[in-house]
DNA sequence: CGGTATCCAAGGGGATACTG
DNA sequence: CAGTATCCCCTTGGATACCG
């Protein structure tokens, strides 16, 4: 609960199930993020083992995150609240 | 997300799928919960259209919760969200 | 019993500035 | 580019007291 009843932590899986992303990307695919908050989110969710951070030592510098086999898991997860969304959106529309 | 992304909606929406509750038993099976912030996401949770709460008009009085529809219909994400939490914990055991 | 009202502490999160 | 460091606000949530 502690680890999926979070709002960044959905929104940054459902993003990288879509493949590797770089920071800047994943800023951009999530919205209005701030860089402190995404920041310490992707910190959390490495030590939870849920993705993983590759530096790449360039000019200007790279950083990719994709998910673990841990991170990818989730997927189930996120189908079913989705899935749960839609309708229930569908259903508020009567 | 804003609903199901709330820790206390999904606490309160496992208890209740067990059946109708009574706001005290409500309080004691979730744990840990202060009296206005189990009221103010019932509320919340009741506006949503996610639970339904009938008063009987008794002295002690008695107010008993149950899902509707739509909050039974989040059974699905329930599941998968505690059959991950299942997986992720024996993960971690290793 | 099942609240509401009030006060207060903790921390989540935005904005901005600076850095390797 | 991908951060870190501050500052500060605002919401969340606990504690307590009181009510119908």
């Amino acid at each position: 609960m502690t680890l999926i009843g979070n709002k960044w932590t959905v929104l940054i899986v459902r993003d990288l199930l879509q493949g590797t992303k770089r920071f800047s990307e994943l800023r951009r695919s999530i919205g209005n993020v701030s860089q402190k908050v995404l920041t310490s989110n992707l910190r959390e969710m490495e030590a939870a083992g849920l993705v993983s951070r590759k530096v790449y030592a360039e000019v200007p510098p790279r950083v990719e995150y994709s998910l673990t086999e841990t991170g990818r898991s989730l997927k189930r997860v996120i189908d079913a609240m989705s899935a749960w969304g839609a309708g229930y959106q569908q259903a508020m529309c009567h």
